[in-house]
DNA sequence: TCATTATATAACACATATACTATATATGGG
DNA sequence: CCCATATATAGTATATGTGTTATATAATGA
């Protein structure tokens, strides 16, 4: 599925950058207005909002409108195709493991 | 910890493209070659070897020497600071929610 | 209404990513 | 030793990402 692809894309894409991660982890804590996720960085407004951007683009987070104020919050199972990503590769490399396992213990036939 | 930070950065960086991703999943089935790897895409044998060079340096795939080729393979823990981080963000976000709950149900006390 | 505050957008600079083709290197086989 | 195969590197073009400053928009409040 290419559209699946390309919001795995996005998603890992948003999750790349360490101004993301921090602005995440922040709202994991509550809910936030732009000023106040700016505020600890050492980057200008104009920037902060550009990540915030690229996180709402991959569906991380969403704002509602207060007045003129633009509280941003996470949204909830955002990262659910992350994790399904991440469980199948896992399942992936340990039935590999699994079955190396039982070769090396098997009694070799040769 | 900005080493941390990095190396989230270079995990998360080569999981956004869907070629690596593809490489990946195909790496969990077992060992491989860079032609095996290269065959499916339609994409140059040099364009392949790059993303095989992002995946070893994001410390997801090692390669050993036999002969003239270099057959990879995932390295197994490779994603357990992926996890970490996602883990804290879930706990993080449903602390909120739980927070966010109490508040709901709780009597309104004004 | 006018100034202030909160946020977004535009225009630009610079670095990085990703693809290609051409070529180098290194191993194995005849 | 020479050729074929497997892989890596160099050089180049182009696209994307990320930051800046300057400016636009929109709501608040005196």
């Amino acid at each position: 599925m290419r559209s699946f692809d390309i919001r795995l894309d996005t998603t890992f894409g948003a999750l790349a950058d360490p101004t993301r991660r921090a602005i995440l982890a922040q709202l994991a804590l509550g809910e936030a207005t732009v000023m106040d996720i700016a505020r600890p960085f050492a980057m200008s407004q104009p920037a902060v909002s550009r990540h915030l951007k690229v996180l709402e683009g991959a569906g991380l987070i969403v704002r509602r409108i207060e007045g003129t104020k633009r509280p941003c919050r996470l949204v909830p199972g955002a990262l659910d195709a992350v994790d399904d990503w991440l469980r199948q590769l896992r399942a992936g490399l340990e039935a590999n493991y699994d079955r190396l396992d039982a070769l090396l213990a098997a009694p070799r036939p040769n």
